[in-house]
Formats: C-alpha cells, structure tokens, sequence
DNA sequence: CTGAATCCTTTTGGATACTG
DNA sequence: CAGTATCCAAAAGGATTCAG
C-alpha cells in the first residue's frame, strides 16, 4: 500500500456507507435478519433498483450476507455479517446524537427548504 | 411537528453532513480554528467552487462559524460552533472504526474498483 | 416474491476565469 | 487571500417495465 487512500478514518468509513441508503440498511439490519421485501417496506419510499444495487455492493464489501433459499416463490433473507455488526456499533453515536438533536435537525432541513425557495424566486 | 421526518436518528445525522466534504471538514476543524487557505490546503484536492459551498451550509446549519477580520488581504477563520463540536465527538467512534479496519476497507476499494474496471469492458 | 434491464431526471462536484 | 460566476461532466437515484 504506497498511500494513504484516506486523510483520516472518517473518510474511510464513510467510503464504506456511500450511498443514500446504507446507513438505513444497516440500522434496519442491525436489529435482525430481515426478508428482501420485509427490508423495502421497513425502508418505505426507495425503488427496487437502488435497494438491491446498494445491497449489492454492501454484500461484495463484506457488510451483509445474502441467502438465497431458491425456492418457489423466492425467498431471500439478508443480514450483517460480523464485520457489518462492527460497523453498526460505530454508528450507534451518530445515531443517538440524530435522536438527541432530531428537533434541531429538522430546523436546519426547515431552513434549507426555504433556502432554496428563495433561491428559485 | 406531525411527521417524523427521519426514520432513526442515523437518518438526521447523515442529513446534516450530507456533502462530500463536510465530514472532514468536521474533522479539521475539531482539531482547532482554521484560515480558509489553510482548510482547503489540509483537505487536498477540492475546488473553491465546493470547499466554499459546503462551508456556509454548515454555517447556516450552524455547525460552523465564520470569522471574516475584514481587512486587506482578506483574513477569514472558520471554527465549530458548540452544536458542531457535538456532532464531531458524535463522529468519533465511526472514525476510530474506519481507522481501525483501514486495510479492510483499501481492500474494499480495491474490489471495487476491479469490478468497475471490469463492467467497463 | 425477488430481482434484472432500460431510460430519464436531478444532483453533485469540478475546471476555469475573474474580482475586491 | 478569499471568494464569485459560469459552464460542464459525471454520478446517483428514481420510474417503469419485464422475468423466473
């Protein structure tokens, strides 16, 4: 390894959860093994195409397992594997500092809103 | 407030540093107060354009404040806001985990990378 | 039920040149 | 030095449709 991909492990980390739905993968999946269509509605608005893409690369990255049961209908749980669970722990922080500020986070989305608003006019 | 607009807190957080940069700019300015110059020669490969957009969204979210000493040559300080520094504690443990599972997460990218590589052909 | 394939819109980020 | 303005490329996400 001749260089240092990353200036610090936040970049890593988040290298790892890019995606607008990883992390709420993950939050779902960290309380249990879940059912592909279980995983979608837990998610609500999200297609079909990102849900599995992202699921996809979180499955080629080592972060959930995937079981095929092949069986007619299909029926395909997923689940963290060991290293995903670490990464959930890591996440648990951020996680309460959202619930803990949530109000104040939805200010802030409030104020961006009307930020753009105004710049549309 | 009659809607959650977040799922989980997981949800909030990741709304608020949404934006390529703004994790490691958390991430410089925990370390202490920073000139513009200095902020974006720390961060590396990142143009004025983005650098400075993603700055005064998180001064209007208020992550992040702005010092300008309004003299000639200009002389603007950016610092975390008491709210900003919680955020960064909050961000530490993922930090942690992206440092301690560097080589596995080089090693995802890598792969990745490959596979990109690989349905380009 | 799970998922692949296609097409399309939006968003994001970057290069460059210019200003007080 | 610390931005601003414009234009542009790329990527990410979403809707829809189809299949085993």
């Amino acid at each position: 390894m001749k260089k240092g991909a990353f200036t610090c492990g936040l970049d890593a980390a988040l290298f790892v959860l890019g995606g607008k739905w990883k992390p709420l993968i993950l939050f779902h999946l960290a309380h249990g093994t879940r059912r592909y269509g279980e995983l979608r509605r837990a998610i609500g608005r999200v297609s079909d195409k990102v849900l599995i893409q992202q699921l996809k690369e979180l499955q080629a990255d080592g972060i959930v397992d995937r079981t095929d049961f092949g069986e007619i209908p299909p029926k395909v749980e997923y689940s963290l594997t060991a290293f995903g669970r670490t990464l959930g722990k890591a996440l648990v922080p951020l996680c309460e500092w959202g619930t803990r500020n949530s109000s104040g986070v939805e200010a802030i989305m409030v104020r961006r809103k009307a930020r753009e608003h105004r710049h549309a006019a």
